[in-house]
DNA sequence: TCTATTTTGTTCATATATGTACAAAACGGA
DNA sequence: TCCGTTTTGTACATATATGAACAAAATAGA
């Protein structure tokens, strides 16, 4: 029923991911991206709904495959250490191989100030990755692992601190062994990274 | 000689260094500055060129009043511990009062990737706060007051990462107190904090 | 007052931007 | 094969974007 779509509307979201992630929202038009999708505005339009549409639906899926998804996730009977300590190094590592950072971290930095729409949204995002860390920590002293005297909420922002910072740097530094090594100064300082 | 300019020139700078620190690069077009300063586009072009052009000297001038030139600043008789704790109680506290951010790491969470011209400026802006956070270690290793078994590397990258951490962070927790207590665990941890 | 100089205002050229409107094309099913 | 439905292509309306070109205005000094 009614004429057929001529392109992937799946991949076609995966590479308006990519350009947003990239290239940043301004930058990225409906023109640009419709013509990197090799379609008609009309077509985006159709397909896709706003730009302001588009992005939010990018930003979800985007953190279907981030990184940091892993601190939602802490019942494994692995070690909040451990946990903690294999994140970050899959942040350095994946970070470094290409330099796009990330697009939540991008998004606060380029919208955050003055988007009316997707600035509380990328806000919100932000501070529901520091929530994770408050949960991966009260886990922690729940496994007796880490001290109930820890600062729990202090603990959190400088891992997400140390997170945000990594995912500028990168930018700046694509390499994995430097970017790891800060990490892991931090992570030994705050008596959460994980050695053998 | 000539007709006079009927504007503040140098008033105009410090407004048009807000309006790319707050909005960035992209969002802030030559008639959204013109329009804001008052001038006509003309009148624009004829006193600060292309937007490019300005963006540099802007981004110079937001350098001399940036928290971070303190970590320039070595020779003073001060520790380097306080030197750092200091430095980074200024940056909690201006960054909680706008939420504006670091200039330079928002313009290289914009433009980094992407920009030809501006990309490796702003990467070479990073990379130079780097290179003093290192000198503000050695200065410490020099006193005696840090163990010259420290990671000079891996400590100064550290401190790069908190520092770009809190200049976004503030943009979603606009709060001192709580962006302090984060640096000041990280601090602690990297046996840099002086205490008293 | 005339002139050289500089800023300002206006116009030009061209490109991009968003979103809508409507006709043309391409299918499934009646 | 006709028809309803959906995508696609094209056109429209309007706004913004950069930068150049040139005329008009406003001064200082000759």
């Amino acid at each position: 029923m009614g004429r057929p779509v001529k392109f992937d509307q799946d991949a076609a979201l995966d590479t308006v991911v990519d350009e947003f992630w990239r290239n940043g929202y301004e930058a990225s038009s409906v023109k640009a991206l419709s013509e990197k999708l090799g379609i008609t505005r009309s077509s985006f339009y159709n397909t896709f709904g706003t730009r302001e549409a588009l992005y939010k639906k990018a930003l979800h899926k985007y953190f279907e495959t981030a990184p940091s998804r892993a601190f939602g996730e802490t019942s494994d009977g692995v070690s909040a250490k451990a946990l903690i300590t294999k994140t970050f190094k899959d942040i350095c590592r994946t970070r470094a191989a290409d330099n796009r950072g990330c697009m939540a971290v991008n998004g606060v930095a380029e919208l955050a100030a003055t988007h009316a729409e997707l600035g509380p949204l990328l806000k919100e995002a932000i501070l529901g990755s520091t929530a994770d860390l408050e949960n991966v920590i009260k886990y922690g002293i729940k496994r007796k692992e880490l001290p109930d005297t820890i600062n729990i909420r202090a603990t959190a922002l400088a891992l997400q601190n140390l997170m945000m910072g990594l995912n500028v740097l990168c930018k700046v530094l694509p390499d994995e062994a430097e970017l790891w090594s800060s990490a892991e100064a931090t992570l030994k300082g705050l008596a959460l990274l994980d050695d053998h």
